[in-house]
DNA sequence: GTGAAAGCGCTAACAA
DNA sequence: TTGTTAGCGCTTTCAC
């Protein structure tokens, strides 16, 4: 069956093509009588209209682009759910593209070799830092996402990384724990993320008169709870004492929580636990986390009108939005009184 | 800046359009001298070529469409993940589509109004049977994931769900377990998934000479952790003795062991228990989950390959293909021996 | 309110 | 080996 085309509808129907088109698009200067006869022509053939070629007309290709490391991360695959949300209410489908945090992927993505793939593009760098993605600055709209410095050029959401960790650690702190250690410290030159989560912590600290002291802060080489659970192990199995871990993310988080279960030592009576992201899973777990809770509706909301706004034509220079976060408490750093 | 077509090169390196699209697409047949100048003007001018100029010409758009209900649950995370990098490996980019397990989405995806966002679909229903499936008109090549029932007309891949819950149940048996409850029995009328899982359950015990007791069926309404904590939770109140759980899936997993562990009864001492999907939490809750671990990179392989045989021009009856799954033994439910 | 026709940017059959 | 040109299917001024 071969493809019906806009103009055979218009030949079956006895019309021109604008006025198929017109009908298609629901235009409200049509006649009843000739919209019900287009339709009629519309249904006896079946007709469909080919988005390629609405696209090559318009220039616009109502897509999306969201772009991140890795989608079975929890806190990714949470969020592309949010971005879907929203990019739906506006219309907009959304194309996910993954990097695996490879530098190569990344400077794909930026540097888009093919144009009209997509009308916009949010993404969240995990290696390309803000030089980088300044200078291969290409034509498509764009959004950052995450806690890496980003070019003045470039708009930019995140949330408050240092009152954030600063936020985990007081609570901490208010549970009567003093010896706070840091699960899924950096190995290498330390990330922004790291750099500003490190920044908060010590400044709770500091704040409370509490020495920081390095020892406490457990390396990981990969963002999984198998490395936390090995780094706590470690820990554990070199005598370090702490009553309290802030973890980078829900996932070590996790980790934590198996390794000291493994141990019996009991959350949070020995050991109080603080994740971060605020996924599903860390209402689940036993003891469920205390976790950083970026607001993502929110992220998703400035992220898109922001990407709106430059797809509208907006030239001027980089904003930077903060949007919220709350630590959401639960039983393995629970509420106070 | 104006765009650079493909026109504009042609012009600024005194070719013709053909030429630079020789180049573009490393056309062998180009004299060195002819490639070099025509990538000085390229590189001259920034020209990059325009995909939907490329798509209309040549009728395909190099996308393939996933469609499933909710990319936050895990294993719609972990399986969009395997797609990707096996569409990726046949130079395709995929479009997730999410339904949200609601029925009006589900038949927008497979009537697909607009013709031309992608070149073939993968589609794994929640709600939308057979035989609406098989009504809806498609001009798309289409491939179903997943254990409804396909039209005999659709190509199909799932594993062999009866089988899976046999060799769970087994596997529980063979613990010595004889209280055997199932955690995650739908509410209301069965969908072929459970009594897929239903009934290798059943058969596992009748052939074991264990009678099959309905009160074992805990019920949750919705397929999630909290669900499942709460009927295992209800369960152990109204004093219903059971020595191993089999949850529909890994999400259910949790939550019975989170219900478990809050009564103190132990995993796998007092009561073993098994998930299914063998999503990456299975692997880091503590105890650890054994598994169901459906075969997802065959199973990717499979329906891609499929799929590109249907793109192809494949016009031939539904095919029906099975895939492999093991049984991951974890903490949960140890190995024998 | 409706029609005619010129693109949108690229590909590929056919010529040279 | 390179050039010419007619589409791909739709949108959209601009007339009527």
């Amino acid at each position: 069956m071969p493809r019906v085309r806009l103009e055979d509808v218009a030949k079956h129907a006895g019309v021109s093509m604008k006025t198929v088109s017109n009908v298609v698009h629901d235009y409200e200067h049509v006649s009843d009588r000739m919209r019900t006869r287009v339709q009629t022509a519309i249904d006896e053939l079946g007709y469909r209209p080919n988005l390629m070629g609405r696209r090559l007309a318009t220039g616009r290709t109502g897509m999306l682009s969201l772009a991140f490391s890795n989608v079975s991360l929890p806190y990714f695959a949470e969020l592309a759910r949010v971005f879907y949300a929203e990019a739906e209410r506006r219309d907009y489908r959304l194309l996910l593209q993954q990097t695996d945090a490879k530098v190569q992927r990344e400077r794909a993505i930026v540097s888009a070799d093919e144009a009209g793939l997509v009308d916009g593009l949010v993404f969240q760098p995990s290696e390309l830092g803000s030089t980088e993605i300044a200078q291969h600055q290409r034509d498509v709209p764009l959004v950052l996402l995450g806690e890496e410095a980003a070019p003045i050029s470039v708009d930019h959401v995140m949330i408050d990384n240092v009152a954030a960790a600063t936020r985990a650690t007081e609570h901490l702190i208010a549970l009567g724990r003093r010896k706070i250690a840091f699960v899924g410290h950096e190995t290498g030159p330390l990330t922004k993320t790291s750099l500003q989560r490190m920044s908060g912590y010590q400044n709770a600290l500091e704040h409370a008169g509490i020495p920081v002291d390095m020892n406490l802060l457990l390396p990981t080489t990969q963002y999984d709870s198998f490395e936390a659970a090995s780094a706590v192990r470690h820990a554990l199995d070199a005598g370090l004492e702490f009553d309290a871990l802030m973890c980078r993310d829900d996932l070590a988080a996790i980790g934590a929580l198996r390794a000291l279960h493994e141990r019996g030592i009991s959350v949070p009576g020995d050991v109080a636990i603080t994740g971060w992201d605020n996924t599903h899973a860390a209402s689940v777990t036993y003891p469920s986390l205390t976790s950083i809770a970026p607001d993502t509706a929110q992220l998703a909301v400035v992220a898109l009108d922001m990407l709106e706004e430059r797809i509208g034509g907006y030239l001027g220079v980089g904003r930077h939005r903060i949007v919220d976060f709350t630590l959401v408490t639960r039983e393995s750093a629970p509420a106070i009184g």
